[in-house]
DNA sequence: CAAATACGAAACGCAATAGTTCTGTATTTG
DNA sequence: CAAATACAGAACTATTGCGTTTCGTATTTG
């Protein structure tokens, strides 16, 4: 999302201090997470990353590609395969790829994971890069532990399946956006625990 | 949210035309469906209910108290009570009780509240008004069908019960705003049978 | 050192649109 | 009929905020 990264292989004059990206995105997310899409305009984030508008519109060519990259900054899936621990029961790895996906060991990335995804209600293109990607990472995630355990002779319907993939998202999600509640380990645990692994049982148990 | 209806005792002049209040409104629904949040503008309501702005401000001090009475005249819930058949048991009222909330018998309905969610996170007093009514809905609508089964000398936790109060409206939120998909009365069936009662079962079996 | 480019800061131009007012007409009460 | 108010439509005002440009300075290569 980034502009014109194949163009600057530029060798005269300053260089882009690589630095400033960060601490812009950072900015982003932060305005974002403390008072909502609504307060995030470009002249904010500027004064927060004591920064100029020219140094982000170098970078950005848009508001919502700066947040859009700000999102992506943010998600917790890329150091993903290295916290999860691949050597445990069905229960432990749900529990925790439910937890890393949704931060729930951090209380502040909870709220800005809950500003990026009511942000991306705001517009067209947002909606379409970012929805749609959180969505397939958290299905992928889902999906990349539960299959393991299926495959064993049995088989769930394309049906059940969309079912026990989305329960743990959806509730997640929708306690962070209706209720603004925060979502921690133990509320992980009870969804695991009341719902996915009883519909796992019961449906490998009745085939 | 309509302003001024304790000063519309005038006698003299035309009175309002109350007629033009359910056309503006219908028209604010519309676009927002049709074209979300973004193309929501008074000026296109005012064109697409053939209404001078004037008539508009006239009602509605703001676009977002506008959208707020929209919001209002979407929901379902007045003729809760009427549609659903409380000689039933558990899982047909809780089939038609989700039915009926998320509209699971008109797509477009399903759309228009599927924007509204949207547009529920556009700003604070939107978020504040909307999204805490809807998820209040949500919430009676689920309780008051589930207590009455609970009560039987069984406990549930207050944790359970949130879970359990939940699942449905979190599925078919997260279900609409992520993936854009529609909800029909089979998936609610699905919900019902593969998660709410066997989980409402197993709590009241084991104590 | 000179050319090229980035930096923060501030000023600027411009489009979108919320909300108001005007205009000519219609409706209602006294 | 006269006063009061509503109506649709259009013109108007004012704000907001995106994205550009300019300025003086700093950094890098040749």
């Amino acid at each position: 999302m980034e502009k014109g990264k194949e163009e600057q292989e530029s060798k005269r004059g300053r260089p882009l201090d690589l630095s400033r990206n960060k601490v812009i995105l950072t900015a982003t997310l932060e305005l974002l997470a403390e008072r909502g899409f609504d307060a995030l305009t470009i002249d904010a984030v500027a004064a927060k990353a004591k920064v100029g508008k020219a140094t982000i519109y170098r970078r950005w060519s848009s508001k919502t590609d700066l947040v859009i990259d700000a999102a992506s900054l943010m998600s917790p899936f890329l150091k993903m395969e290295e916290s999860l621990n691949r050597n445990q029961g069905l229960r432990g790895q749900l529990i925790d790829m439910l937890s890393i996906i949704f931060q729930c060991d951090d209380e502040k990335a909870q709220t800005m994971l809950t500003a990026i995804y009511n942000a991306a209600s705001a517009n067209e293109k947002l909606d379409k890069e970012l929805k749609h990607e959180f969505y397939r990472r958290h299905r992928e995630g889902m999906e990349s532990i539960i299959r393991p355990f299926i495959k064993k002779g049995h088989t769930l319907t394309e049906e059940e399946f969309d079912l026990l993939a989305d329960i743990g998202p959806a509730l997640i999600t929708y306690r962070g956006v209706f209720t603004g509640k925060p979502f921690d380990r133990s509320y992980v645990e009870r969804i695991v625990d009341l719902l996915m692994m009883p519909m796992i049982e019961s449906v490998i148990g009745s085939r």
